[in-house]
DNA sequence: TGTGCTTGTCAGCGTTCGCTGACATTTGTA
DNA sequence: TACAAATGTCAGCGAACGCTGACAAGCACA
C-alpha cells in the first residue's frame, strides 16, 4: 500500500495489528512504546517519531519501500523551478562515491 | 530500496537530494523545515517527526510503500508466542468493517 | 591567493514529545 | 444482569524536539 500521509500509516499500523490478531497493549509491549503512543499513531499523529514507526512497523512485519521515481520533466510537481541543471550534471560527471 | 532503519532513511534522502541537483539549503527551504533539520535526518536521526519526513519525501518525489509480509508460521519472528489465533478467527468472522 | 557555495557544528529557546496512571466507554460473554 | 477485556480520554512530568542565528571547515574556480 501507498503511504502518501500519516493517516494511511495509522491505517496500515492498525489493520496490519487486528490481521494479526493483536491489541494495542500486547502491540506496545512488543514494541517497547506506550499504549497511548499506539493510539495516537494508528489515528495518524503526525509528530510521531520515525524511529518508533519503524519499530513498530518492524513488529508487524511490515516492509518500507521507497520507490525513487525517474528524474524527468513529467514529474508531480514541476521541477524546472527548482531544480539546478548544473549540479546534476556535475554529479553525473563523477563515478565514484563523494561521501 | 527498503528501508530498515533510519539510517537507510537518511541515506535515500541525500542520495535522492543529490540526484536532483538540491543543496540542503533548498531543499529545506522547499519542504519547509529547517536545513538543521535536513543535516540531521540526512544523517540518521531516529527521533525525528514522521510527517515531517513524509514531506521530504514528496518533495523528492519518492514514494512509500508498505509491503504487509503474508501471514504465516515462516515470519521472520516467530508469531506463535503472541499470536491470539481466537482473535484472528474472530477478525476473519465478520466480512464488514469494524472501524 | 581570494571569493563564493555547501556543509557541519554549536548554543539558546519555546513547544511538543512519549510515558505514566487513572478513569470512562464499548463490546462480548457467562 | 455482572464481569472482563479492549479501547479511548485526560492531566502531569521530564526530556527532546525543531527553529534561529552565527561561525568554521571543505571545496571549486577565477
Amino acid at each position: 500500500m501507498r503511504l502518501r500521509n500519516e493517516q494511511d500509516l495509522g491505517f496500515v499500523i492498525r489493520d496490519r495489528r487486528k490481521q494479526l490478531g493483536m491489541d494495542q497493549a500486547s502491540l506496545a509491549a512488543r514494541a517497547g512504546v506506550s499504549r497511548q503512543w499506539i493510539i495516537e499513531v494508528e489515528r495518524g499523529k503526525p509528530r510521531a517519531e520515525v524511529g518508533l514507526i519503524l519499530r513498530i512497523l518492524r513488529v508487524l512485519d511490515i516492509t518500507l519501500l521507497a520507490e525513487e521515481e525517474p528524474v524527468g520533466p513529467s514529474g508531480p510537481e514541476d521541477p524546472t523551478e527548482w531544480i539546478n541543471i548544473d549540479i546534476v550534471v556535475d554529479e553525473c560527471r563523477k563515478p565514484q562515491e563523494e561521501d
